[in-house]
DNA sequence: ACGCTTTTGGTACTTTAGTATAATCGTGTA
DNA sequence: TACACGATTATACTAAAGTACCAAAAGCGT
């Protein structure tokens, strides 16, 4: 906000000078005139396309990337965490079991502690839960 | 491009035009210059606000939504498909046959023929090819 | 009308997934 | 030290999910 009162300010400024310059000097001369017109048209158009971009980006910031917060709020273990990205990318239990060196029955107390923790009924209920709470 | 290049040419045919004005216009008035300068000023800052804006928005476009090309090129029908879709929402086949008004059996022929089509052996796993073919 | 695909439905069966319960082990904390 | 907690494993069971195979009705283009 304070940046955006400062950019204002300054172009309101230039702008003024501007006027000064064409006040004392050659008034006359067509060519300064045009000049001066080319000038602030490009000077502007550059600012406009630079704020926007500037406010566009600051705007992307907040989406796609995960939140840590929400893992400890729900209170996952690191464990389950680790089980819930795996049943992500669509693996099985046994297959998780294989992957995280463990027998599938652990693997099972982790997706039922996770089932229950996030209120899902499935795991593909589970993946769909984790993803609109920017878990995954 | 041919928007861009139009935008394009209509402002520097503006620009011309204004110049043409500051000629035969009152040339000696300061507020002539001034209230010509403030205008184009405006005028160009708004139009780098626009283009920008809408430069950025096609660039968004080829991201985070569906192709409907690759749906046909997999050979999916219009049912695989909305199965494919509850799928990936969470819901279990009893689920998705009351929503569709058919029988779980109806369902699990979908399933069966949607998981064959997109090389998965589980609903979790055809939910995770499918993200990754934009299909979802 | 005929052939083709989609959609629908069923039976029988195998495989995963998920629940409930309980026990063991290690780690850190009151 | 005792206790809570997370991680591990197991057993027994129920419930989904998925496969295979079949078959009829519906829709569509030639």
């Amino acid at each position: 906000m304070k940046k955006t009162i400062l950019i204002f300010g300054s172009l309101a400024l230039s702008l003024l000078l501007l006027f000064q310059i064409s006040k004392y000097s050659l008034i006359g001369n067509d060519f300064e005139i045009e000049g001066l017109l080319a000038m602030v048209a490009v000077v502007f158009f550059i600012v406009g396309v630079y704020l926007n971009k500037r406010s566009l980006h600051t705007e992307k910031l907040p989406e796609g990337e995960i939140d840590l917060k929400k893992i400890e709020a729900l209170e996952l273990s690191k464990r389950e965490y680790e089980v819930l990205v795996e049943i992500s990318m669509g693996y099985s239990n046994k297959e998780i079991a294989d992957k995280l060196f463990v027998t599938e029955s652990t693997i099972k107390t982790h997706v039922s502690n996770l089932l229950a923790k996030l209120n899902a009924k499935r795991r593909t209920q589970a993946i769909q839960i984790a993803k609109e709470l920017k878990i995954l």
